[in-house]
Formats: C-alpha cells, structure tokens, sequence
DNA sequence: AAGATATTGCAAATATTTTTCACAATTTCT
DNA sequence: AGAAATTGTGAAAAATATTTGCAATATCTT
C-alpha cells in the first residue's frame, strides 16, 4: 500500500514520536528541531531524521520541523484519523483487563466485539463490549468486518482459534498466548509474551549485571 | 556474571526452547534433534544450534539433546531453578489482572508484594498477594529483597515511581508504562507498550498487505 | 566389529538491519 | 547580507542475526 518499506525499528518508533508531538501540541509548542525531540525521545537526532524521511521531506531546513502539520501527517501514516474496529478474543484475567484497558487514548482503537466460551458471560455486556459465545466468532468477525484480534485465549485452543479467526477476515492478531500461532502469510502476528518478557529480564539480570 | 554475550535474539528464543522441552518431556521423549526441535518451534535447525552452542557443548553428535538433561540445564540459565520474587507496582486495570496471572506456570516467578495508592486497597490481601500502600513501597522492596519490579501505575507518577523503586534496590523493571523511563545503567527495562503493539500491528496491515 | 548413517559444534561467510557520520542545501534570524 | 540553525540523505560503519559447510563423533545396522 504504501511506497517504500519502512524499517520495523522505524515503524516502531512512530508511535513513541506521535505521542510526545501531542504533548507537545499541548504545550502549544509550534515547532521542534530533530535534537530537541531526540532528548525527549531519548533517540539519536540522527535517527529521527532518517526516519522521518522516509516519509518524505516532513520538515524545513534550517527551521525544524511544524509540529501540527507533522501530528496531522503522522495521525494519518498511524490511522489515527479513523477508528480501527478491534476484537478481543477470550475474556478470562487478561482479557477482561484489556477490555478496560484504555488502548484508544487518542481515539482510534476500540474493542467492539468480545469473544468467550463461557456460557455465563456469553451475550452479556461487560465494560461496554458485547460478548459473544466463541461458535460465533467467524460470523460476527464477517459481519462486524473487524480485521484485528487481541487473543487472550489458553494456549490450548489458541491455533484452533486462530484459524477460526484468519477464516473470520483477521488480518492482525496480537498474542497474547505464548504459542506461537501459524498463519496465512498475509495475516501478521505480534506476539506479547508476558511470561518470556518477565524470563528474559530476569535472564539477563542475572547474566549481565553490566551492560 | 556469565562469562559471554548471549545475542538478544538468542536470549529471546530461550524460553520457548524451554517450553517446547518440557512439553518432550511431558511425551516421555528422551532425546530431540535440532531438526526435530526446529519444526516444532520454528527455527531453522543451524540457528538453534548456534543458540545452544553459546552455552557450550550441550548434545551429542550422531545423537542429539538429551531432553533430561537439556531441560535440567535451561532451567538453571533461565532461572527456573529457584523463585524469583516480584513487585508489582500499581494496582489499577492491568496490574490487578496480572495478580491473577499465571506467571509461575513453571513455579519460578511469584508476585510478593504489591504497591498502590489507593488507601482502600492498601493493607489487604489481593489474590492471595499483600498490598502495601505506595508510601512504603522503598522500605518493602528493601526488606523483602526484591529486586525485580512490574510497572503498571499511569504514566505521569511513572518516572517518580521508577526513581523510587530504583532506590530500593530494582534491578529489573517490566514497563508496561508508555513512558520510557529512565534509570541508571546498572538497571534494565523491558518495555511493553501494548498500545504501542496494536498501532504497529495496524501500521504494517494498512501499509504492507503483503510482506 | 565394520561400515553406514545421523547429528552436533563451530569457524567463517553471508545477509540483514540499524545507526551514525558528515556535509551540501536551505531556511531563518539578526 | 552574513551568521546560525537545521534538515535530508548518500554512504560508511556498526550491530545483529542467519546460514553454510564440514570435521568430529556418536549411534545404528547387519
């Protein structure tokens, strides 16, 4: 869709740099040079350009870069500009603190459907969200046309959820199930994986109490 | 402490070995090969062969891993050999759910003591974990000896937090804060910004729908 | 017990990704 | 008009990660 490949480092920064330009708005700052960011960030002011331009010329020589029109370009570049539909698959512990979980800061992510087995909550409402019983998970996900899913489902059942999903119209899944799930290549998966995350800190404590 | 540098990537992938062994074991399989472990975790064989060799000669030729002994080994470097306690820092949305969260799946990592303002919540006893009021959160970590930290508070108190569980003797913190904090170079941060997660998730589906 | 087969360990090569340098080009500021 | 600031970017460097290729060594088969 876009041009060019931007650099998933890059592409990972983006959100770090749209949320400090907002506190900078805020602060009815008009303009902000790549080493003024660059302290806030605490990322190479070097790096902020190169990755800035892959974007294109975003700022003026000389001058800096206009901190509206950059927020208006990068609410765009990150879809901030429209509401992107989530799902949230599985509402046990960590599922039903996503669901409060306030992902839509700036307005542009929302839970709209929870998913669970359990038939005591199935067709309730909990924070707003409807839940539906998992045998309708593929055809709400058609229907709704929702294209990202947040699975917080036991690992047990988290491939066959997964294709249940990917049939569904899932594009994107955030996994939160330390199974690494397989896909369909045009389906992407970001893993989160509290226990690893929590190991490998610990794991370098102990190994390097140096860096 | 170790004597080498393990690759990040490396250290990363470690946990899922680890996973994946014990579920051989779980099969009464004795011994694995780097090809059979390859397809189970999805990395090419040569890499998880690398990846073991930074631990020295851990397998067999002609033979393979002995999966006893293999596991026996990881559970040491990853640190499952003994409990690791852990503070949780903030009792909101998110922190309660990973109070209830299996981090001891492995029974290596347990929630000792939690910390949060609320005056309400202070003093009781929370999934079976005690909360103690903010105020004593240097002098807890201190006594208890607790040098691995979850932090889940919201962002504006997170830096403050942060300088004050550093007093106290972290040395680890899982950040679930979006705010990079900052902290001496003898203490390590593992980010884990979920809005983040879901914006690059939605950045690569708008931007690339082909990788 | 000999030969075939399997499989590790590892040095080196290669590939990939990310960061940094360095400076011309351009703009603003005084 | 000249000084100062600051971007944008080619190219170099650095960091990180993967893959190759094969000798060494073990097990398996007959």
């Amino acid at each position: 869709m876009t041009e060019q490949k931007i650099p998933r480092a890059t592409a990972k920064r983006l959100p770090i740099y749209y949320r400090y330009l907002n506190i900078l708005l805020d602060a009815d700052k008009t303009r902000v040079s790549s080493t003024e960011l660059s302290e806030a960030v605490k990322v190479d002011s070097a790096t902020i350009r190169r990755d800035f331009s892959y974007f294109g010329a975003l700022g003026k020589r000389g001058y800096g870069y206009d901190v509206e029109s950059l927020i208006k370009f990068f609410r765009k570049i990150l879809n901030q500009d429209r509401l992107t539909n989530v799902a949230l698959i599985g509402v046990g512990n960590l599922g039903h603190a996503l669901l409060n979980f306030n992902f839509h800061q700036d307005g542009n992510v929302r839970i709209s459907a929870a998913f669970d087995v359990n038939e005591k909550i199935a067709n309730t409402i909990q924070s707003g969200v409807p839940i539906y019983p998992m045998t309708e998970l593929r055809t709400q996900l058609e229907e709704q046309q929702i294209q990202v899913a947040i699975l917080t489902v036991p690992s047990e059942v988290a491939q066959q959820v997964t294709d249940e999903a990917v049939a569904g119209g899932v594009k994107g899944i955030l996994n939160f199930t330390p199974l690494r799930v397989t896909v369909p290549k045009d389906v992407r998966v970001q893993n989160v994986d509290l226990t690893n995350e929590l190991q490998t800190l610990i794991y370098f404590l102990e190994h390097y109490n140096k860096e």
